[in-house]
DNA sequence: ATAGGGTTAG
């Protein structure tokens, strides 16, 4: 970069006319290259609509140098690295390579085609041939540099412009600011945003959305803040921006002050900004404010179905209970299959969100549609939809392929290492989940605190403990990775299963964190199932002190003090269940076959001379041959009966199995969802049923997946079954 | 022609 040429900077037109003209190249370009039948050649490989526009431009016609952009443009969007070599060499060959804004163009085409070699020869020998790029030529390549991630062709333009002396442009410094925070620097897009002499609403802009896309967006909207006290007016960009801050931050208030803002400075009907207030609404659970935007919205861009997509998605994590979460993702599959007949095409976006969404379904049908989809698309290839496509053949039970979905990808991101690492731990093959971490640390990925969690449940479920304590070590140390309450209750939850109740005990002792009702919960479950009762009644009064939020921790206790006989602490927990309002417990069940959604209550007074009631009874007692023991929770009861002693009915699911066996083909896995946690007795049941059908027989409760074949449970039979 | 909305792991 020694020899570079002095640059201008301004409008180059006005400043200095001369130099809007690069002078006559001595070597323009490589013309072997760049040949007229090479062109051809090229011409004859575009598309029909690329052709004929093409041909509106004439071959040896002398045109207008602009009539070039939009079919460069065209090359951009269709990603045609055909189209770019053959308009270059119509360029070259009509004479306008002396032209800086089109040759600055083609370096922006090049670069956005991924051709980054030809665009860097083709900037390269601009400034060979003496041209003067100019802030506007900087603010381009940089940008180049920026979708391609390519930090390092962007450090030497940096040096350039030091060189120069020309980062307190606004153009350069924006360019350079949003260039550092995609390649996750976001000091540096600070810095860069600091050095602008005259800093204009895109400089504003461009570094709030580099505080929200490197994860801090608490300062985005500080930076918002001091903007509007610096008087700058912002605009639509701004607002989307900042909006999408609120999102992550789920930060409904000031997003709504945000939504006011943007009516007051007539932002309001823009589309970016529309969708971005739907999305914040939508992941806040403000459905119905979502649905009147979208209602109003008159041209529904993809972006618009993405939004709507990912929010319903989003819900079937933040609803209260498991079954209105199966009916926001059924009306997520609903808006999709909207999308399809619409005429736009899904992208990406909207992949990534699908799969997630069949994912919390357990809809492998419409999960395997979505793949042969994304396959035709060519959407596959993108990282992000490969990894979506990983975690739904894990959560919907089928780990091997999982497997080879992400063996299939070709690049790989932390996510979805950990993805897979953690899909092998859920499934219970801990040997694989371990040997991928280090295939993962071998070949550079630096782990995170998820990829930690997915590491130590693997050691926990195979009663690994030096490897957990070492791993656990090899985290604070090496990695300076905190704990979180995820890996303690990974540990408590190891030594628990290993029978080492005083290990755990002692381990929550002396850790840092307080304890929530969570890691209590392992504890008291251990204790149940192991007969420590003093330990357990201990534990259950650091839990009551806690007031918790989740039925299922109440329910663990009135079965802990039911079976100890001690009726004054079942009346003192039912009591608490009514002042926290807990005390409704919904046990639904549901199973989709031949899209067909059916949906089971425990023991269903309708049920219970049904074809599905006698399965069930034949299959108990077969079970009982076996050896199964009907062990009775009877703290989880028909929620209209109020007597906890009187013996329970069918759990929900053990219906909804029944139901699979009867309407599925001999070999067909069931798959069945469960609103709350699986109880210890239909565990042991299903595990047995398992074996009595020879079927593959997936469970997804509130809090994990079971697999259960030939007798056997992915889940390795501990997690705190109630 | 330099700033934007929607995606994946616990």
């Amino acid at each position: 970069m020694a020899s570079l040429p002095p640059v201008v900077v301004g409008n180059t037109s006005k400043l200095n006319p001369e130099v809007k003209k690069l002078p006559s190249p001595s070597v323009p370009f490589d013309k072997k290259n760049y040949s007229t039948k090479e062109s051809d050649r090229a011409f004859a490989s575009l598309s029909l609509e690329f052709r004929e526009a093409f041909s509106l431009i004439g071959g040896d016609r002398k045109i207008e140098s602009s009539s070039y952009v939009p079919l460069l443009q065209e090359c951009i969007d269709t990603n045609s690295v055909s189209g770019v070599e053959s308009i270059h060499g119509h360029i070259v060959k009509t004479g306008y390579c002396q032209e800086l804004f089109l040759m600055t163009f083609l370096v922006n085409t090049y670069a956005k085609c991924g051709m980054m070699g030809s665009a860097r020869s083709v900037f390269k020998e601009m400034l060979d041939v003496g041209g003067y790029p100019t802030n506007y030529t900087l603010g381009i390549v940089l940008n180049a540099c920026s979708s391609l991630c390519d930090i390092e062709l962007g450090k030497q333009i940096h040096g350039y412009i030091i060189k120069y002396d020309l980062e307190y442009d606004a153009s350069i410094g924006n360019a350079l600011c949003s260039l550092y925070s995609k390649c996750r620097s976001l000091d540096m897009a600070i810095n860069a945003f600091q050095r602008i002499e005259e800093k204009n609403v895109i400089s504003w802009t461009a570094v709030i959305s580099a505080c929200g896309e490197n994860g801090n967006s608490a300062m985005g909207l500080n930076v918002f803040v001091q903007m509007l006290a610096e008087g700058v007016q912002p605009n639509e960009v701004t607002l989307t921006s900042v909006l999408s801050i609120c999102c992550t931050l789920q930060a409904l208030d000031v997003g709504t002050q945000v939504h006011s803002l943007s009516i007051k400075i007539g932002c309001g009907s823009d589309l970016a900004v529309t969708n971005s207030i739907m999305y914040l609404y939508l992941k806040n659970g403000c459905i119905s404010e979502a649905k009147k935007l979208f209602d109003g919205i008159t041209t529904i861009s993809l972006v618009t179905w993405n939004a709507m997509i990912a929010g319903h998605a989003e819900m079937t994590s933040l609803a209260e209970d498991g079954l209105s979460a199966y009916f926001y993702g059924i009306e997520a599959l609903k808006i999709f299959q909207r999308l399809n007949r619409s005429g736009l095409r899904p992208d990406l976006y909207t992949f990534s969100s699908v799969l997630t969404v069949c994912s919390s379904l357990v809809a492998l049908e419409q999960g395997e549609q979505v793949h042969a989809q994304t396959l035709k698309t060519g959407f596959l290839s993108d990282v992000v939809v490969g990894t979506a496509l990983v975690n739904m053949y894990n959560k919907c039970g089928s780990i091997n392929r999982a497997s080879k979905a992400f063996v299939e990808m070709s690049t790989r991101t932390l996510i979805s290492w950990t993805s897979m690492i953690t899909a092998f731990a859920q499934h219970g093959l801990s040997q694989q989940a371990l040997q991928l971490f280090e295939d993962m640390r071998f070949v550079g990925v630096r782990p995170n605190k998820i990829t930690f969690v997915g590491v130590l449940s693997a050691c926990s479920q195979a009663g690994m403990i030096d490897q957990a304590l070492a791993y656990y070590d090899m985290m604070i140390n090496e990695y300076k990775i905190n704990p979180v309450m995820d890996h303690y209750a990974c540990l408590v939850d190891m030594f628990v299963r290993s029978g080492q109740i005083y290990e755990a005990f002692d381990f929550i002792k002396k850790t840092d964190l307080v304890p929530n009702e969570f890691i209590w919960s392992i504890l008291i479950a251990g204790c149940r199932s192991q007969g420590q009762l003093e330990l357990g009644f201990y534990a259950a009064e650091q839990l009551l002190e806690l007031k918790p939020k989740d039925s299922e921790t109440y329910f663990l206790l009135l079965n802990m003090y039911l079976s100890a006989g001690r009726w004054k602490d079942v009346s003192r927990v039912r009591k608490m269940m009514r002042d926290e309002k807990v005390d409704k417990i919904t046990d639904w069940s549901w199973i989709s076959i031949r899209n067909k959604v059916y949906t089971f209550k425990p023991g269903s007074k309708k049920n219970q001379a049904s074809e599905v009631a006698k399965t069930l009874e034949d299959l108990h007692d077969r079970a009982r041959h076996l050896g199964y023991q009907v062990e009775t929770n009877m703290a989880i009861i028909d929620e209209e009966k109020e007597e906890a002693t009187a013996l329970p009915a069918h759990h929900s699911e053990k219906l909804a199995v029944a139901f699979g066996l009867l309407n599925t083909s001999n070999e067909a896995q069931i798959r069945v969802i469960k609103s709350i946690s699986m109880c210890r007795d239909c565990h042991n049941f299903i595990k047995v049923v398992s074996i009595l059908t020879s079927r593959t027989i997936i469970i997804r409760d509130s809090k994990k997946l079971h697999k259960f074949f030939n007798g056997h449970c992915s889940c390795g039979d501990f997690g705190g079954l109630v």
